[in-house]
DNA sequence: CTGATATCATTTGCATACGAACGATCTCCG
DNA sequence: CGGAGATCGTTCGTATGCAAATGATATCAG
């Protein structure tokens, strides 16, 4: 081994902390695009969270399902899929009612004014997610939208 | 209002949610992205929130500032820092201290311990990141920072 | 100097988000 | 049939994350 590896083996060795940048980790700048886009939503739609709106819209998709079924259509553990329902089911935009023939299941569908809601939010949730990619190109949008499919 | 108007209407009243596809819909994706990455942090780090790793790493970057302007650093506001600033002092991992000359401040710095878990967690971190972006080519990975870059 | 304004930190309330434990029910195998 | 194991929903505890209100202190304009 030359001298000029011990070198470089002592100038990376410090580095351990030094040249990690938190800024340019995925997981910090991840954390920042999705807070910056929640702070979008909740100027475009005041009364419905994103993942409140992401379960109606998903709801409006495939029509009654279970809790958990739903839960894992939209990307929410059982836990959290339960708060969202029940203040859905609070305001009511969402109907519960047990499943015939299997006792544990609660099955979960769209109300009048939930479908009506929706329909209402649609529009603005289409100029949120514009406003959310202002900063990029259409094309860079699509590429964006690819990768993060890809890590999803 | 002519008869064209009203078939306007019609064609264009049905579409409202039909071709709103949630899963394309950059919320959403970010969303379970971001997710996706706490999971593997979780995995890979047991004993520390991404947050609480992101004060430490920032407070050896800048050494001892006050709790807000940390908290700006790591986009975390006042209230969300608090806590997470709490957790780590709770651990030993940061001291608190009052600005001298502003009363109000309340200066965060590293301890010993907090330094030495920092250095012995940012391999791990490195490791994190890179599981993160694994389905990714580096270009690919490259391509994603800067995009998601760009709508922070 | 002093009062209006701004800043810093804290607290409360609400909404995700997840792990773990639990009871009820269902399924499937022997 | 009957019991082991899986599934569904619920609850609890912990940790972000943010809005709004509050108290303490600083700053700045007049």
């Amino acid at each position: 081994m030359s001298g000029e590896e011990n070198l470089l083996k002592l100038v990376e060795a410090e580095p351990e902390a030094a040249d990690y940048r938190l800024q340019e980790q995925i997981g910090f700048v991840l954390r920042k695009a999705h807070q910056r886009h929640v702070a979008i939503f909740a100027a475009g739609i005041a009364d419905l969270t994103p993942p409140q709106f992401a379960a109606l819209a998903k709801l409006a998709d495939v029509g009654e399902t279970s809790q958990n079924q739903l839960g894992q259509l939209v990307a929410m553990d059982a836990a959290t899929v339960k708060g969202v329902i029940d203040r859905l089911k609070g305001r009511g935009l969402v109907a519960l009612s047990r499943h015939e023939g299997d006792k544990r299941r609660l099955m979960v569908s769209l109300t009048e004014a939930g479908r009506a809601a929706l329909d209402a939010l649609v529009p603005q949730a289409r100029r949120i997610t514009q406003e959310t990619l202002s900063p990029l190109t259409p094309r860079e949008s699509a590429t964006l939208l690819r990768l993060l499919g890809k890590i999803c």
